[in-house]
DNA sequence: CCCGTAACTTAGAACTGGTATG
DNA sequence: CATACCAGTTCTAAGTTACGGG
């Protein structure tokens, strides 16, 4: 239904290296891999050949089964049922603020002014944050103030009253210090910390859900500081507020040992209710809106989920034609509501956009879906570089990441949107008589569990499946299978429109680079005048020296212009990905049972596909998609 | 139907730490 | 040995969806 284009660099062999750099947890001999293919094989052959002594038998495999439970293959709960016992350590609090040195000056008009606690630790927050483009937008600086303000004393108040006087330099420059310090430490206090934090880790990041010990994904409260918005956001810039015991909901099974408050403080209140998946939450002070902590991917309780999340997707598959002949039946409908719900499901089809929620003017950043798009959001051309019904996509979708496309589209559909804009202004509503909720409930009538980010679900894995079986060229050595996956994954990527801000050093490593490609272009060159020169001495001389000479300066020539190609590629390579994230599409839209099955499929280790994490959380997958597995 | 709220998934940026490089 | 670099990890914001009450 919809193309995605990719131009690859022209050499195969050579990007496969750029690909392979940094991933280290390569074994020589590879046979580990298959150890993790083939668990249960690898097992027997194990403990036929070792001979391990009786006592370290007996406990060895006992923890062994605990950290590899296998709950894909138990019964599951009831619908609506999330646990039948859940117990936790509660959350662990952000460290207490450190009041600065006396030393650390804050400077107001140009005089120094010693500042209360509560000022002083809202104004290191900023001074942190100096360097940051942040501190420099007017909405971010006037947020800022007025929530620091609030903070201070009446004296402060009355003297502090413009940040542009406010001179947080020598903080800053403190703080920088510290974090030399800190990399400056040795080893044996470097040890120190790590240690703490796997104390913590172990006894906080951990809880007992249904006699199954499962990894916390966030066990850590939010440290209070200044809230970073994504894109425009009208509250950037605000104090984000720390949180207390008092500010906490707990969450155990009643018979579960309850986790106490820190001395001196209670909990907002203890529940227990086993019809959610948490464990703690609280009310964040920007929005409004309820924080929680929950268990890693890896557990039983997102597992199950992630993979019922594809079931629904391969049930869409299934009813997908009928679905697509539907809305196309629907765009001649003579309701405007029918036509317009079957336009915007065709694009979120089509384009894999994301539903579209309308948003509560000036609390958020002015992002838009499917069902929000705006008439300003699109263009229409009857033709455009030739071809026909072009409409011009250009708007900002979560976290603010532009969407910009030119797609071409049925005729229907084109004048379809010259209908819906009809007499508008640019910043009404394109689908005025539909929402997400309308859409939704259409959808649920289409298919049971049916909404619109299943759309996205399924043409990403499906995407993902025909890219790997277009581009995996059978022949091709591991390494170059791999390319063809990365590329695979890539189109995905490109289709969800999975965009990433070019990394910081981006622009430097590619001067590297280029001045690399520069060297090596000069390289060929002198080659190529050494190779001339020696031609013209072998037609004079014609001995067998100088023929020989001839010879390895043409072999010499051939090698720098393969390394030159390879560093080109690599330059493709790494500036085509530079805007492209694949990792989101990896850990979010792509069955993992396709990746594992293309792995088993044609040997490659699955440890080149996913790393340690990644596996964890797709160990349902790993375990259970043989070869054959089909979305 | 509308609206607000709750719960949960999806998202890119920032940070970290191990390793390659010079 | 210091430094640069990058993959992996952490962080938390920003979405989607369901649901209940008017």
């Amino acid at each position: 239904m919809f193309v995605v284009k990719l131009i690859y660099p022209k050499r195969q062999s050579s990007s496969v290296k750029a690909c392979f750099q940094g991933e280290g947890n390569t074994v020589p001999g590879s046979n580990r891999f298959f150890l993790i293919l083939q668990d249960s094989k690898a097992k027997k052959a194990k403990s036929k050949d070792k001979k391990v002594p009786e006592a370290d038998k007996r406990k060895k495999p006992k923890k062994e089964e605990e950290q590899k439970w296998k709950w894909w293959e138990e019964e599951r709960y009831p619908e609506g049922i999330k646990w039948k016992f859940l117990e936790h350590k509660g959350p662990v609090f952000a460290p207490p603020y450190e009041p600065l040195p006396e030393n650390v000056k804050f400077y107001y008009d140009g005089k120094v002014m010693k500042l209360s606690t509560k000022a002083e630790e809202v104004a290191t927050f900023f001074a942190k944050m100096l360097d940051h483009e942040y501190t420099t937008k007017e909405i971010f600086r006037k947020n800022f103030f007025k929530d620091w303000r609030k903070e201070m004393t009446p004296e402060e108040k009355s003297t502090i009253t413009n940040l542009s006087k406010c001179d947080f330099t020598h903080m800053s420059q403190y703080f920088k210090a510290q974090t030399e310090a800190r990399k400056q430490m040795s080893k044996e206090e470097k040890q120190k910390i790590k240690d703490e934090n796997e104390r913590l880790l172990k006894e906080y990041g951990y809880c007992v859900m249904d006699n199954h010990k499962e990894r916390i994904a966030n066990f850590k409260i939010e440290p209070p500081g200044l809230f970073r918005g994504r894109g425009n956001h009208p509250k950037m810039g605000m104090l984000k507020r720390r949180i207390m015991p008092e500010d906490i909901i707990i969450n155990c099974s009643k018979d579960s040992k309850i986790p106490p408050p820190p001395p001196g403080h209670k909990w907002k209140e203890v529940r227990h209710d086993n019809k959610v998946t948490w464990l703690v939450s609280w009310t964040e002070n920007i929005q409004g809106s309820i924080k929680y902590i929950m268990l890693n991917p890896s557990s039983r309780i997102k597992g199950e989920k992630d993979w019922q999340k594809y079931e629904t997707a391969r049930r869409l598959k299934k009813c997908v034609d009928k679905i697509r002949n539907q809305y196309r039946e629907d765009w001649k409908s003579k309701e405007m509501k029918v036509r317009q719900r079957a336009v915007a499901l065709y694009f979120i089809d089509k384009l894999a956009l994301r539903a579209g929620n309308e948003k509560e003017e000036g609390e958020t950043a002015d992002t838009v879906g499917c069902c929000s798009l705006r008439v300003e959001h699109i263009k229409l051309h009857p033709e455009l570089d030739g071809q026909e019904y072009v409409v011009e996509f250009d708007f900002l979708g979560k976290d603010s990441i532009r969407y910009y496309n030119k797609v071409p589209v049925e005729k229907r559909v084109f004048k379809n949107l010259q209908l819906f804009m009809e007499n508008k202004q640019p910043e009404d509503d394109l689908f005025d008589r539909l929402n997400t909720s309308i859409l939704n409930k259409h959808l649920q009538d289409l298919m049971e569990g049916l909404t619109a980010k299943v759309f996205r679900t399924y043409n990403a894995s499906i995407t993902l499946q025909q890219q790997l079986k277009e581009l995996t060229n059978p022949d091709d050595n591991i390494p170059a299978k791999i390319l063809s996956y990365n590329r695979a994954n890539r189109a995905v990527a490109i289709l969800c429109n999975h965009q990433r801000a070019p990394p910081k050093t981006f622009e430097k490593s590619m001067m590297n680079l280029q001045s690399k490609i520069d060297a090596k272009k000069e390289q060929l060159a002198d080659a190529r005048r050494e190779l001339k020169s020696a031609k013209a001495d072998a037609k004079v001389r014609r001995d067998e020296k100088s023929k020989k000479s001839v010879e390895s300066k043409k072999k010499a020539v051939q090698r720098i212009e393969e390394q030159l190609m390879k560093l080109e590629v690599q330059a493709t390579d790494r500036e085509e990905n530079k805007q492209i994230a694949l990792s989101t599409s990896k850990l979010n839209y792509l069955d993992p049972r396709i990746s594992v099955a293309w792995c088993k499929k044609w040997g490659i280790p699955i440890e080149k596909i996913y790393n340690k994490t990644q596996r964890e959380k797709f160990a349902w997958a790993i375990d259970m998609a043989e070869e054959d597995f089909e979305f």
